[in-house]
DNA sequence: TGTCCACTGGAAGGGAGGGCTT
DNA sequence: AAGCCCTCCCTTCCAGTGGACA
């Protein structure tokens, strides 16, 4: 009799794969392709180990470029090169993360040594003052990386930017270089003049990946797990022109790496092949766009539930109107609050950008502007996790959603 | 050619919920 | 405990608008 088991027992390969070669955090000691953008950023921080200043640096470039992975590698280099010559820290802040100007001085602050800054609470004046103090007692060079920094300024202004140089200007014993990563290439026009030339000293700009450059990205990761012999040149060169149409994005190709393998593994063979990228490539993208549903606040989940029965009545197309209806109703059957148009207008630019529906401002004329909806995703599978949220447990397959249902056909 | 619909999206502000200070 | 300060979510108010129709 097998034991139920033996696939996971089987494999020679498979059994010591060290999958954190394959995570996005993985930095690894050399970074293919990446010569030129290197050796630019290499001269510009040396200058600190010679009691230089160095310039302030934006980089450009698509998502899976290198840009966080390059600034990383700097940093980690450079940290190691300063070893009881100077103080150097590099600080990364993931605006998307930290997206406002307190968290962004927080982790600034309680990044080094010295008064301990609580996440919310205090003035911005104070805030200013122990941040200021903590970097003048290091007595070092501070590489503050502001990754995704168009984000944060399209949401806030440019305000947290001359703020970290007027911070710089008024230390005594310390510097701030300033590297702004960004994906958007206008970038700069949603600066201020007094920020845009102190943030421009340096520009530089990450071209995506080939295909064959992907290639080599991802046999030199396949090299450092050591699992040559377990991964097929042919599923190698399928991810690499798959993400090269991508936008040349490395990350998502060495996602795709990693699920492959797990999916190999996990079906028990003992070679990556074409298939299993395929299936991996399918399974990413479902998982991506549930796990975005199933995060979403209640209320949007409300609204997308009314736009998902629309669609299940019949039609493809709706206004802005006619989802505010169908939202009404899914709010009232689930005991939840009914928002104010205004908000459910702003909650559908939202779908719009997470790409779960299509919303285009259209002119109906006479009959008034309104926005186009239309749904994204598999409209079964989208109930379905959101009908796991307990909030809308009363509806699940109960007299309140046929009457719902017939509420908004008629 | 002007009207007018059904919205859009900016601006301002309230209040809840988090936390710190005195 | 009272008084701040912060962000987040939401409301209220309102000027602006593309294009079908009279």
């Amino acid at each position: 009799m097998d034991n139920i088991f033996k696939k996971y027992l089987e494999g020679k390969s498979v059994r010591n794969i060290d999958f954190k070669v394959f995570e996005p955090s993985f930095v690894p000691n050399k970074m293919p392709h990446r010569e030129s953008e290197i050796g630019i950023l290499v001269d510009n921080f040396g200058k600190i180990l010679m009691g230089g200043m160095p310039k302030n640096v934006l980089i450009f470039g698509k998502s899976g470029t290198g840009k966080t992975a390059v600034m990383k590698y700097i940093g980690r280099e450079l940290e190691d090169a300063s070893k009881n010559r100077v103080n150097i820290r590099s600080i990364f802040v993931n605006c998307q993360i930290k997206d406002n100007s307190y968290s962004i001085f927080e982790t600034m602050g309680n990044s080094i040594e010295g008064e301990k800054i609580p996440f919310t609470g205090w003035s911005f004046d104070r805030l200013y003052a122990a941040v200021k103090k903590n970097i003048d007692m290091y007595n070092g060079n501070i590489i503050l990386v502001l990754d995704e920094i168009d984000r944060f300024v399209k949401k806030n202004g440019d305000d947290i930017l001359y703020q970290v140089l007027l911070l710089d200007s008024e230390l005594e014993k310390s510097r701030i270089t300033l590297v702004g990563i960004t994906n958007d290439l206008k970038f700069m026009d949603y600066l201020d003049s007094r920020v845009k030339s102190r943030l421009n000293e340096e520009k530089i700009v990450f071209p995506p990946y080939t295909s064959e450059q992907i290639y080599d990205i991802l046999m030199d990761r396949v090299n450092i797990a050591g699992i040559n012999d377990f991964v097929s040149e042919g599923a190698l060169r399928l991810i690499s022109s798959l993400a090269s149409q991508e936008n040349g994005d490395a990350r998502k190709a060495i996602e795709m790496l990693k699920a492959s393998i797990q999916l190999a593994i996990s079906s028990g063979e003992n070679k990556v092949e074409e298939a299993h990228v395929f299936s991996a490539k399918n399974r990413m993208e479902y998982d991506a766009i549930m796990e975005t549903i199933k995060t979403l606040p209640v209320q949007t989940k409300a609204l997308l539930l009314g736009i998902l029965l629309l669609r299940e009545s019949g039609t493809i197309q709706f206004t802005t109107g006619e989802v505010f209806e169908a939202y009404r109703n899914v709010a009232n059957g689930a005991n939840l609050p009914v928002l104010t148009p205004r908000r459910i207008s702003d909650m559908l630019s939202d779908l719009d950008s997470l790409g779960l529906i299509s919303a285009n401002v259209t002119s109906l004329g006479r009959y008034g502007r309104t926005k186009m909806i239309e749904i994204n995703v598999s409209f079964t599978d989208a109930k379905r996790v959101i009908l796991e949220d307990e909030n809308f447990r009363g509806l699940k397959a109960t007299p309140t959603m046929k009457q719902l249902r017939f509420n908004i056909d008629h």
